[in-house]
DNA sequence: AACATTGTTCGTAGTTTTGCGAACTACAAA
DNA sequence: TTTGTAGTTCGCAAAACTACGAACAATGTT
C-alpha cells in the first residue's frame, strides 16, 4: 500500500508561509520596520522612505494589510498607519516556533 | 530643499526580504521543517512529504538553495539534502533582529 | 466655484512564480 | 544491451507580482 501521508500544507504552514512572503520584499521590509520604531505614522512618511511610486507604495501597504501584519485608518485626509501588534506578535512567534525546530528524527538516509 | 534620503534598501533589508521571500511558500516551509528535524534525506523523502510533482519539488529545493537555506549533495543514484546550519542561524538572527525592533520615535504623527 | 492636498484605484506592461508532463542524464543491475 | 531508479531540466501555460502614470475620490482652502 502506499503511503499516502497527509498530503496537504497544515494551516500552521500556510499562516508562516503567508507571513514570509509579505516579508518576501525589501520595500515591505522597509515598510514593516519603519512602522514597527514607532507608534504610527502617515502614508507620506511611509512614501519618503521608499525609491518608488506612491501607487506602489499603496500596493505594498496593501498587501501588508491583507497579510495582517499592519492596519491602516483615514485621519482626513491623511492616512494613518501601524503595525498590527496582535498579528506581528504571532507571527514572531510563528517564526520563532520554526527555527527553534529540533533534530527529532535520525534523518531518513543515515 | 527636498528630504533626499537615502531612497535605497540596505543590504540587511534585501537579505532579509531574500530569506522570507525564500520562506513565502508553504512547500518551502514543510521541505525546511522537515529538513530541519533532521540531520539530511534525500529527494524522494522531502517529494513524499509533498502534494506536488517531482518537477515542482525540485525547482522549490533549488530555490531554497539558492537562498542558501538548504544544501545538496549527489550520492549516486540519489541527492541528499539538508539544512545549510550557517545561513540557517544567520536567517534565525535576521528575523529575531527584526522582531525585536524597538519604539525609538515617537511617530512621525502624534 | 476653482484649486490644492493626500492617497487609492485603474489600466497597462513586463517579469516572476508555480505547476505539470515529457524528455533527458547518470549510474547500476539484469 | 536493455531496463530500472533517482532526479534534473525543458517547454509551456496560467496566475501573481512589481511598477508606473493617469485618473479619481474626499476633504479643505482660497
Amino acid at each position: 500500500m502506499e503511503n499516502d501521508n497527509n498530503k496537504e500544507y497544515s494551516i500552521d504552514n500556510e499562516q508562516l508561509a503567508r507571513f514570509a512572503k509579505a516579508m518576501g520584499h525589501p520595500a515591505r521590509i522597509t515598510i514593516l520596520q519603519f512602522l514597527a520604531s514607532m507608534d504610527s505614522c502617515y502614508f507620506g512618511d511611509i512614501h519618503n522612505e521608499l525609491p518608488i511610486a506612491k501607487a506602489t507604495v499603496s500596493q505594498h501597504l496593501k498587501e501588508l494589510k491583507d497579510a495582517g501584519l499592519i492596519q491602516g485608518e483615514i485621519e482626513t485626509p491623511k492616512v494613518k498607519y501601524c503595525i498590527n501588534r496582535q498579528n506581528w506578535d504571532k507571527a514572531q512567534e510563528y517564526f520563532n516556533t520554526f527555527f527553534a525546530t529540533k533534530k527529532e528524527k535520525t534523518g531518513c538516509c543515515n
